[in-house]
RNA sequence: GGCGACGUAGCCAAGUGGACUAAGGCGGAGGUCUGCAAAACCUCUAUUCGGCGGUUCGAAUCCGCCCGUCGCCUCCA
């Protein structure tokens, strides 16, 4: 399969460097807020890869950091009176929460910084010993003038890089983009023992550490959002290449394109986040996955309601597709579409095209099934290529208070049929409408009446 | 200021030199089915790809300029 990978700029062909093993790091989050619909795409990217990895055969070790120690995790701690264990516990189970309602397969390892600190000190010492890392004050600090190709991921020279001219000149660095490994500890803020002094581990060395220690020296596919390019995998690389020696550190570079929300990117920073428990008290984790998945994943998605409303709706006749059918005709062919899935997925992960095939199939097996054609096998070709999005199918989930209801809308409906019989339309029709406004829908076949509860939109 | 990405139908979004007379989805119009609906299915919905030049036998696709949007350069998926 061709990757883009951002390390060259251009598409390569995948091939890891152990035929039986995809090792896969992708950066996870650090857990002070609740898990946002931004972070639900790049997971949901990234879990599509994995998947279509291994649906092609692949084992892949999927590792993923927390990052449980930083400046906003003891900030809003201290605001919020709580110690920053218990923050960090609380997020840490809303993330767990999202994914698993999103379908996203559980990484092999979920390491987090403070349960690695002998890795990140060794890994610091290291970094002194061989010349690339120096302390100063309480703090030790990464020596960018070492490494002579030092911004190659972010394809900047240091030179424009201090042009940007944003950067806080520190008197102890001994040069301004130079970044820290370790910080030296503040009064009351969480710190373990070093050689350099108590204090804690910046944020570009634990990935290194727990890379370094889960996944080996080198990293077949290195992941994360584009927001993570520069400066963190950029340190990354320049810490991991510097204290190994093997490079590169990881073969292929791949970064989602950020979710947008109105013209701004979320983030935290910016405070205009919608979580994603928000998100799913009014779609279905597959209307999210498909949302994500129908735009390309280098390409910023401006996420809305409007838009994951509209992929609800399209849900609603690929889930058609797989209800009973009881034709005897020849089977529905959908080899063809199992090659033009592949082929998208093999062309960097294009999944709006692969999308696009499960729509032509979930229409070739409605319009088969209309004729009168067997559609088991098409229907599960479409249950197929759905896993490898992550999709289930699944409806939407009543709530208690719907499931309460239930058997009152049965006796509305029996009634409603009684009426029907009797040729009593205007006052079928009435119950029909009325049930309608309730946010029920009525579908009358051959077969009796159906009804399900509308999905918000 | 530096680096980079993008601009395709009412909306979302693939395609990046010739099979494009431009996927797929939402929305809209008409039809089949139905007591009527709904759902499903069928047909239609961009002679055109931000603008202007250029290269080429041929450009949405390559080059230049302009306009516009966004990201990174600082914590961020």
């Amino acid at each position: 399969m061709k990757l883009y990978n951002t390390l060259s700029g251009r598409l390569e062909e995948f091939v890891p460097a152990d035929a039986d093993e995809v090792k896969m790091y992708v950066c996870g989050v650090t857990p002070y807020s609740s898990t946002h619909v931004g972070h639900a795409l790049s997971y949901v990217v990234f879990d599509t890869l994995r998947r279509y990895l291994e649906y092609t055969g692949y084992k892949v070790r999927h590792v993923q950091n927390f990052t449980d120690v930083d400046d906003k995790i003891i900030q809003r701690a201290q605001e919020s009176g709580v110690s920053e264990d218990d923050l960090v516990d609380e997020f840490i189970g809303d993330y767990f929460h999202a994914m698993d309602a999103l379908n996203i397969q559980r990484a092999a390892e979920y390491p987090r910084a403070t349960r690695e600190i002998p890795r990140i000190l060794d890994a610091i010492a290291g970094l002194i010993d061989r010349g690339h890392a120096y302390p100063a004050a309480g703090d030790v600090y990464f020596r960018v003038t070492s490494k002579d190709d030092y911004g190659k991921l972010s394809h900047r020279t240091l030179d424009s890089m201090i042009a940007g001219a944003r950067i806080q000149v520190d008197e102890n660095k001994e040069h301004p983009m130079d970044f820290v490994l370790w910080k030296g500890a503040k009064p009351g803020e969480p710190s373990w023992e070093s050689p350099w002094g108590p204090g804690r581990p910046g944020w570009h060395i634990e990935c290194t550490a727990m890379s370094l220690e889960y996944l080996g020296e080198q990293l077949d596919i290195h992941g994360g959002g584009q927001d993570l390019v520069f400066p963190h995998h950029e340190n990354e690389i320049a810490q991991s290449e510097c204290y190994t020696g093997a490079k590169p550190f990881s073969r292929y570079w791949m970064h989602n394109g950020l979710l947008q929300l109105g013209s701004d990117k979320m983030s935290k920073s910016l405070g205009n986040l919608v979580s994603v428990a928000d998100a799913l008290e009014e779609f279905t984790p597959d209307a999210m996955r498909l949302y994500f998945l129908s735009s390309h994943y280098r390409s910023p998605l401006a996420y809305s309601d409007e838009g994951a409303a509209a992929v609800e709706r399209s849900l609603e006749r690929v889930r058609h597709a797989l209800t009973p059918g009881n034709g005897s005709g020849p089977q529905v062919d959908a080899a063809e579409h199992r090659a033009r899935f592949t082929a998208a997925m093999e062309d960097d992960l294009n999944t709006p095209q692969a999308v696009a095939v499960l729509f032509d199939l979930a229409r070739d097996i409605n319009r088969g099934r209309d004729a009168g054609q067997s559609i088991d096998d098409g229907q599960s070709t479409l249950r197929e290529l759905g896993d490898v999005l992550g999709l289930t199918f699944a409806e939407r989930v009543s709530s208690a208070s719907e499931l309460a209801a239930a058997p009152f809308i049965d006796l509305l409906v029996s009634v409603r049929t009684e009426l029907r019989a009797a040729r009593q339309f205007a006052l079928a029709d009435q119950i029909r409408d009325s049930l309608a406004e309730q946010g029920v829908a009525l579908e009358d076949s051959a077969q009796g009446t159906q009804w399900q509860y509308q999905s918000p939109s």
